[in-house]
DNA sequence: CAATTAATTAGATATACATCTAATTAGATG
DNA sequence: CATCTAATTAGATGTATATCTAATTAATTG
């Protein structure tokens, strides 16, 4: 499920007057007259929920002689609430964010890394961004411990800006800083991890 | 839980920002600055849209230094999440809704109906106005088929109103209109039952 | 086809809320 | 205590939305 969905989905049921349609309608089908008369409320109201329910697709409607009758489709909306605890699973929305192959990553660094080595510019969209603080940062050791000195000499030898990187790394988690002592955090921590 | 609750739960996910915290703090907890960075947003919004979070209790900060991380508890997540779909069990909020014993019920009937069986008016508030609807209908038998004439002569024996109680039997579904003839809904569909 | 009933549309109103900038508070550290 | 950084508050702005009344459409039936 796409994320526009899911947002619709719990807008939908982020209302009052809408969850108690929902609770009416586990007790079977219902008319907009019904509802209306059950819920104190006009019947263009009725229409206006309703709407959005039917959008989701966890309410469907049949019509009878004049009168339509709107059911809900328990299924869908239990597959519907529990997407929201399937968002880290393959193939949701979470892989736009932050899946790039290898080769991409490869390419980003190509892209701003000059022969030399050294970092042409810090870039500014951030997933191009977190590629080349990760591809950075690699060079320290897990585990050992860094003055700011030491992290600003290592900086400097492929960016004048240390401050700024120093701080990205602070503040992206790839580093932990206590004490003006610095340290890399574990690689799970890191929002992209760089493999050669 | 009541359904205040549940529908401010869903008003949190009912907005795409707020989901993409979410899909961030599942990997791990997280501070305001780089949740700001990592969305694009200013660090007044994240503050906003976090203490929506919080205030349903599925996010929870804890302090480290002068860094405040964001934690995603996914049990909360997924027990409220998964609310909804628990509505029709007891000790939910449906039951304050249409629950009410048989003596509740008797007294209802006892103020709506005088001595002589007939009924002295029409309740307005809808839990009472049920309850009236249920009583005189269980006259009618169960499979059987009755012409308009045989329903209004049946009502007119206890309220001249003939007209609004035949259009309530049916709008709250006890009763079921075909061509002009009328039988009784199966007892399942009724708002409200009434036991003797 | 005229009358009835159910549902929807249109348009108005009032409230809620997502986001921003600017200013402020809170903690940590030199 | 002065400075830095992170977070929050205050206040403004524009958009979204819940509800209503009045008018209209749709279907059924005498």
């Amino acid at each position: 499920m796409q994320l526009d969905k899911l947002v619709h989905f719990h807008k939908a049921l982020g209302d009052a007057t809408r969850i108690r349609i929902i609770i009416l309608l586990k007790n079977g089908p219902l008319h907009g007259l019904a509802i209306a008369d059950r819920l104190g409320l006009r019947p263009p109201t009725i229409t206006h929920h309703i709407s959005k329910l039917r959008d989701t697709g966890m309410v469907y409607a049949r019509r009878e002689k004049n009168t339509i009758y709107f059911h809900l489709d328990e299924r869908k909306l239990s597959f519907m609430a529990s997407a929201i605890m399937r968002l880290g699973e393959v193939s949701e929305m979470t892989e736009k964010e932050f899946s790039l192959t290898e080769k991409e990553k490869q390419t980003i660094v190509n892209n701003f890394v000059a022969k030399d080595g050294k970092l042409k510019q810090i870039p500014s969209q951030l997933k191009k961004k977190l590629v080349i603080l990760a591809y950075f940062v690699r060079n320290f050791e897990i585990g050992k411990v860094y003055d700011e000195k030491e992290v600003n000499e290592y900086i400097k030898s492929f960016h004048e800006d240390y401050a700024t990187i120093r701080r990205e790394w602070i503040m992206q988690q790839f580093m932990y800083r206590e004490n003006n002592r610095y340290e890399l955090n574990p690689v799970e921590m890191w929002p992209v991890t760089f493999n050669e």
